[in-house]
Order: structure tokens, then C-alpha cells, then sequence
DNA sequence: CTAAGAGTTCAAGTGCACTTGAAGTCAAGG
DNA sequence: CCTTGACTTCAAGTGCACTTGAACTCTTAG
């Protein structure tokens, strides 16, 4: 019986729409081979991969920035937990700052907004850097920094 | 001496680019009048306001969610810190949820990333209503429940 | 008088992350 | 043989949050 599954098996059980699936292995976050009538097959261990895209995505990564991480997994053979371990790893840290700056910035909320320092050239919430400015155009994402 | 600002002024006060303001403006965040010139003046209040929008962006809101917030605020007077603070004290519950929802992904990450278990039926880091599917296209914000 | 610099409007373009639609292929069932 | 369903590609569309460009006005300085 083989172990591999279609891209609606895939889309069922990932809750990612075929479309996106394309638009992943575009993308170069996944892969596939295809079966002799040109469809693709995925390896179960694609599952993992596009959880972790998820996940990724649901701390705010762009695309982009998670091929970068999960290009560090093994293309030649099937990714263990220790290499998804590695992986998590690698981003927990900004994980952990992207918390820590949501976590001040909400501190300093009602000690700032509500008061009337938020005036941009002193008060602290907004402007270490002005780091939004310096992004190009389109819709921001929470992390930045 | 006129306390009013130009849109340039705005723009370098609160370093947000003059077409974002008009775009706020068209979008119904914050409001103009006009001089004998035809060109906008703003209220000083309105550098506040800014940096509310921006901050709430931050935050991962939608410049329609954040206009559902700053429609609280006063129209017909200049708002003061007591407006500010309901306001503030309107969404914080939301930040609030946002800052433990990472946090929990964040726990779960470890445990169950690099272990076996991301297999999305049964994992709780991904799956609890699978809420991004819920949402049409373009790229989604972190916040969204 | 002319040029610079700041402002104006409106339409179109950009980047991301997809989705949708059109047109076609392929295998299985009635 | 025909339909159904799952798949294929490729182009174009969508939504957000803007930016950019073209064509224009208005004020001030030289």
C-alpha cells in the first residue's frame, strides 16, 4: 500500500487549500514528485512541514523568512524530531523578543496612551527606530524587529 | 500663532509618510480642514491619533478595526487623556489575548514540534478551529481571534 | 517674471499570500 | 461512450496598506 499521499489528501488533513499546497511548492517551502499520470505526491512528512509553515506564519513570519528555516532541513532523507527541534530552535529566540516587545509595549500602554506622553519624539512605545517607516509598501506584519 | 499643522509637518512629527495620511484621512482615521489654499490643516491632536493608528498596527489590528476605536473618541472636542484611556482600555483585553496566545504556541512548541505529535489531527497548536482557513485571501495578520 | 517648494487630486502600481477561473488530462464507474 | 471527480497549468483577480506618478495650484524668494 503506498504510504503517499495526494494533494487533496494532503489539503484534507493539513486543512491547507490545494491552491496554497501550489503555491507552497512554488514557493520552494515544499515538495513533490509525481506519479505516472503527472500528479503530485507528497512524502507524510510533508504534514509537518506545512504545520510548521503554519505555525511560522501564525508568528507572524513572511514566506520568505520561513523557507529560510526550513531549508535547513534534511533534503535527502526524511526530517527526525531532531531536526525539527533544531529548527524550532533556531527561531524560539525571536519567537520569545516578538513576546517580550508585545509584552512592553501593552505595559506601557496604559501608563503612556493614557496619559499624554504620546507625543512620538520622547515617548518610548513608538518610536525606537521608527522601524516601520524603514519597510517597504504593503500591509505590516507584527514582527519587525 | 497658529498651533494648526501641515500635512508635512505631520508627516516629520510623527514619521508617517504625507501619502499614508491622506490614506488614513480617505479611510476616515483622522480628519482635516482646509486652509484659504485648499491645503489641510490638522489639530496637534491629530499626532496622537497617529501614533495610536500605528501602535494599534503594531498590534496586528486592521486600519478597519482600528477605526471601530478611534470612532469612540470625541469629534466634536479635542480628546483628552480620559478619552485616550477608555480607548486604550477597550482593546487591551484583545492585545491581552493576543500576548497568550503566542505564549501558548510558544509552550507547545517545544513539546510538540520537536517531538512527533504536529500531525494536526491532534495537536492543539495548530488546529484549534483551523481560524486562518476561516479568512479570505491576501496575507493574514497575526491577531485573529 | 520665474523657479522652487509645498501642497492638491486621481489613477495606477507594489508586495504579500493566496484564490479563482479557464482549459485541459486522466482513471474509474455506469 | 460518457460523465464524474480529482488532478494539471497558467493567467488573472483579491484584499490590505500603502506608494508612485502625472498633472495641477499656490506661495514665497530671488
Amino acid at each position: 500500500m503506498d504510504t503517499e499521499l495526494s494533494i487533496g489528501a494532503v489539503a484534507e488533513r493539513s486543512g491547507v487549500a490545494t491552491s496554497a499546497l501550489r503555491f507552497y511548492e512554488d514557493r520552494g517551502l515544499i515538495h513533490s514528485h509525481r506519479n505516472s499520470s503527472g500528479h503530485r505526491r507528497y512524502r507524510r512528512s510533508v504534514l509537518r512541514r506545512v504545520a510548521f509553515i503554519r505555525f511560522a506564519q501564525q508568528m507572524g513570519l513572511t514566506l520568505t523568512e520561513i523557507r529560510g528555516l526550513v531549508d535547513e532541513l534534511p533534503d535527502n532523507r526524511v526530517p527526525d524530531a531532531e531536526d525539527w527541534a533544531r529548527v524550532s530552535a533556531a527561531w524560539t529566540p525571536l519567537l520569545d523578543a516578538h513576546i517580550e516587545r508585545l509584552q512592553r509595549l501593552r505595559d506601557r500602554l496604559t501608563s503612556c496612551i493614557g496619559c499624554g506622553c504620546l507625543s512620538m519624539q520622547h515617548c518610548g512605545v513608538l518610536n525606537p527606530g521608527d522601524e516601520l517607516a524603514q519597510h517597504g509598501p504593503g500591509p505590516r506584519l507584527v514582527i519587525d524587529g
